[in-house]
DNA sequence: GAAAATAAATTGTCAGACATTTACGGTCCG
DNA sequence: CGGACCGTAAATGTCTGACAATTTATTTTC
């Protein structure tokens, strides 16, 4: 644990690269307690500001959590799968907005990862899995259902899809396409009929799961990309020529 | 922009939070100025090496950038992909090896992923992907090659592939799968039988994907996730053998 | 007019102090 | 003997004030 006084970056973010390092190395173990914000101090020789900022960024990344109190300090989190997911989801989100990333590239993205899961789920899908799914498309079906929360209901229960694959890591790395497209789907406005399409195809969708039908699962995701893509570009297409004007 | 007095979070936590929220809703846009530090304290109503942890919380997540100097401050930062890549390599592999997760769970989600990108990369893939993808397969060749090298090829041989979808979205979910494998990889000793025929595998799977045969990419990608799932099973099964003793 | 010196603004770092929270241990009372 | 209460210590959370380093803008000087 090594500070090289030369370099560019900020003593801050060089302490916290010596304690990431640490602990991605396996040398910290998880629920190991770190030196007290003193002592850290001291062994890197610089003031207690400095270690304090280094430990934040730790915590920013959800790898360390502190307690205060006489036992307190700052301890090598255990990164739960929750708290992945929400990396997980801001990331994408960010990434996807800041990088006008076009609507036909996410969507790609988002239907092959979906696609992956859809013969899993089939297999392994519980009750509660189509049960989440056919809420939905009861929420769906309500005409009086903002635009916004139609979209939040198509996450949910894309959501409940990715869950039902029984594979925790999948489902960790689908949230985040899943759920980056909702700002993207914000802006289409659907009508009436899009809706309707959109509905019937989560319905052959859930069907298709519940009856462990992995193929007609495919078939129903394959059709819903195809369908979505449209509604997408129509939208872009619209607005470019709103912009013409 | 306001704080909860009575939230049981820290202050520096509740101001990096009411920052990222103007961030994320797109009320600070890519590379606007946060107001200097002096202003956030007096703002906020903190001192300023609280609002200097808050900024160092976001600048972990590479949210923020500062410069020093008289036009210096704090800016949004716009999130490469490449910067993403990283947090998500970080994430994906911390979260692997903190919670237990199978060797088989993790090769699942991400054949299962891999798979779902095959077709693109069979559909779009340029020279420069297969020729990374060929050059990996001849280190791998090399015999005297360490296992630790050969995963890493593995890796570097998946990526490209992975690259090859031309979905720059779908990269960014794929590395994390693909590169947090790699801890789990190294703890399989290669024979000289199984390396042959992981590298048959890869020449099949590269042969499909400059054919653009898909259907052939897919059934490589099966046969190499049933390959590395028995791997896999066999150390763990030794392992437990051996713990036995 | 160009180069150099100066000023100003901003982040980076430090020192010391006090507040707050929490666990431990000792004391007092029943 | 036991339990409730209180004080103490250790640790993080926060504040104040100051200085250093860096970068830009401005002014001065030749």
């Amino acid at each position: 644990m090594k500070l090289d006084p030369d370099s560019p970056k900020d003593l801050s973010a060089q302490i916290a690269a010596a304690i990431r390092d640490e602990i991605v190395s396996g040398k910290l173990i998880v629920d190991a307690r770190l030196p007290s914000e003193a002592e850290l101090a001291e062994h890197f020789a610089v003031s207690r500001p400095t270690v304090r900022e280094a430990l934040k960024r730790l915590a920013a990344q959800s790898l360390i959590r502190t307690q205060r109190g006489a036992t307190g300090g700052a301890f090598v989190n255990r990164l739960s799968f929750e708290q992945a997911y929400g990396q997980q989801i801001t990331t994408s989100t960010l990434l996807l907005s800041m990088n006008a990333v076009s609507f036909d590239v996410a969507c790609e993205a988002r239907f092959a990862l979906e696609r992956a899961c859809a013969p899993l789920a089939a297999l392994r899908r519980r009750p509660d899995h189509l049960a989440r799914m056919r809420l939905e498309i009861m929420r769906q079906s309500n005409p009086t259902l903002s635009d916004e929360d139609f979209c939040a209901s198509d996450v949910a229960l894309h959501r409940a899809l990715v869950d039902g694959s029984g594979n925790p890591v999948l489902s960790y790395h689908l949230v985040g396409a899943v759920e980056a497209m909702q700002p993207l789907m914000n802006m289409i406005t659907f009508t009436a009929r899009s809706r309707g399409a959109i509905i019937d195809l989560h319905s052959r969708l859930t069907d298709a799961i519940e009856a462990q039908d992995a193929a007609a699962a495919d078939a129903a995701l394959s059709e819903l990309a195809e369908y979505t893509l449209t509604l997408g570009r129509d939208v872009m297409a619209a607005r470019a020529a709103r912009a013409q004007d």
